[in-house]
This record gives C-alpha cells, structure tokens and sequence, in this order.
DNA sequence: GATGAAATAGCATTTGC
DNA sequence: GCAAATGCTATTTCATC
C-alpha cells in the first residue's frame, strides 16, 4: 500500500507541499542534487501516486464563500444502493468541496461551502432528500491550523 | 472580504484548483490569453491572496499514514488563555494536519493522521492535556469526494 | 538503478505597443 | 491585453559511479 521513501524523497514532498510553485531548478539547489536527478525523482512520485495533484488552494472567504461548514450525518438506510444515491448527490453538489465515509457516531462527513445562509439551507435540504438524516452542521469559525504537511518519515532501508 | 473576479479569473482559478502542474503557455492556450496576460493575472491572484499556495497533495495512505480521522473536542475551559495554551499544542503536534474552531455541538475541528493506533492515542492524550475534552473520534473510511475546486462565479459588472 | 554534466528545445518574463 | 525578443529553465542524452 505506502510507497518506499528515502530521504531525499521525504525532502522533496516536504518542500513541494509546502509551496510547488518553484522551478525544478530551484528544487534542486534546495534539495542539493541535480536538476536531472530531481526531475527523474518528482516525476516518479507523482507516477507512483504519493503525490495526487499539484493544485491551487484558494482563500474561499475571499474567493466570495464566507460560509464554510461541516456537515455530519448518518443515512437512513443502509443499502448499497442508497450509499450509492447519496454518493452520486455529494458529488453532483457543487457547494460539497470533501466528503468521506467513516466509522464512528456519524456516517458521513461532509465539508461545505455557500455564498450565503440560503446557500447553505439549500444544499442542506438536498442532502436530506438524498438520504441523509440527523444533519449536523458545525460552522467554521477561524482556522487554527491550515492544511499541514504530512510528518513524513522515510522508510528503513531494510 | 471578498476579491472582484472577472470570467477570466474564475476560469484560471478553475484550472489552477484543479491542475497547477501546466506551463503558462498551456494555461494560456486553455484560456485564450496571450502568456504575458495569463501570466499578470495569476501573478495578481496570487498577491491578492485568493491563491494562498500552491502545493503538492499527497495520498496520505501512500505516504504512510493508514489512519485518518476526523476528531471534534470542546474545551475544558474557554478563557482567552485556554484556547491560546490549545492553539499553540494543536500547531505544534505535527499528526494534526488541520484544525478549525467551529460553532455548534463542539469547539473544535481536527483532522489528524497517524502510522498505527499508538500513535493516534498518543495524539489524543496531548490534547486531552491541553485542554481537550469530549473528544470524538471518527475514522476516515473511504472517500466519497476528493478536495474539489471551489463553484466560483465570477462577480458583477456593476 | 540512479546521478551528474552538457546540449537543445522550449518556456517564462520583459518590453514596447 | 498583445507580440516580439531575451534569457533562463525544463528536459533529454549519455557517460559514469
């Protein structure tokens, strides 16, 4: 499942999720190999799937959506086809910007955006008709922390 | 608050959100820009701060980090002081990839990452002792959603 | 099996319009 | 915002460890 790492690797990943937008050039000073070499090993981590995309992430209060909520509910039936249904609807709601299945007092949590309260009851009300059910919203106050790096660590070399 | 964005702007944020990993020029032909315009306006979207970085996603099972949950807390007390002492844990516990103060049911949002269960454990005691308190914990199961562009519009003329 | 150095092709960036 | 020009970078090649 987890792709083998070494250091250099572990460097690279640090350095390209804290801000991808430099030069491979500047990477590779950074990183203290050649411009050849970081190629090679930034293109095959994003082949091996370590890396899924190298993407823009907006302010979304100034992109126009102060509202930013999560959203946790259970579905009222359990049926692969209903978890399909409801699947099919997050992924058709544009305002639904991350949602995941999990395991605990919830089976869904959702992360939402909107332009405003109607907005937001709007895309509420859609979730319940594709089967949602004790929808709770939790409003996003102030960030403390933003989308972090993961800790990684290389692999032992075996 | 918000940031005025023209058609133009939305589309480029639309492709940024989506794959910053294109040359200006490609970016340009998507758009039907010359380069140098591609090129000061997302130079502009950048300073304005509707991009706030550009960076790496990476699959957390892939590098590493089997465990993914979503964990919501209160705060045992909710003097200026508390939230301070938890802030600064929560920035400084690098398992948690992410955090929000919310209204609602909880305090707070986390999103935290760890290689096995100790060391998620590990992670929820420091919080307790910082001052966490009815802490839920729900496991990441599978995707529904991946992190998705935000439905930008562009703003009115005037 | 990956790296480094050199070479070429292509792009980023600037300038003037 | 465009077009043209310059300088730098990405990318390939190939010898090498």
């Amino acid at each position: 499942m987890a792709v083998r790492l070494d250091e250099i690797d572990v460097q690279l990943l640090n350095e390209l999720q804290q801000d991808a937008d430099r030069s491979n050039l500047e990477l590779a000073r950074i990183i203290g190999l050649s411009p050849a070499a970081t190629l090679n090993r930034v293109r095959r981590l994003k082949k091996s799937g370590v890396i899924r995309t190298i993407s823009a992430r907006l302010d979304p209060g100034q992109a126009g959506f102060p509202l930013q909520v999560y959203v946790s509910a259970t579905l009222t039936r359990h049926e692969p086809r209903a978890s399909r249904v409801f699947e099919q609807a997050v992924l058709a709601i544009p305002q639904v910007i991350a949602a995941d299945w999990v395991a605990g007092e919830i089976d869904v949590m959702l992360l939402i955006v909107a332009r405003d309260v109607a907005e937001l009851q709007h895309v509420l009300t859609q979730l319940s008709l594709k089967g949602a059910q004790r929808l709770t919203t939790l409003l996003r106050l102030q960030e403390i922390k933003p989308t972090s790096p993961l800790p990684l660590t290389s692999s032992p070399e075996n």
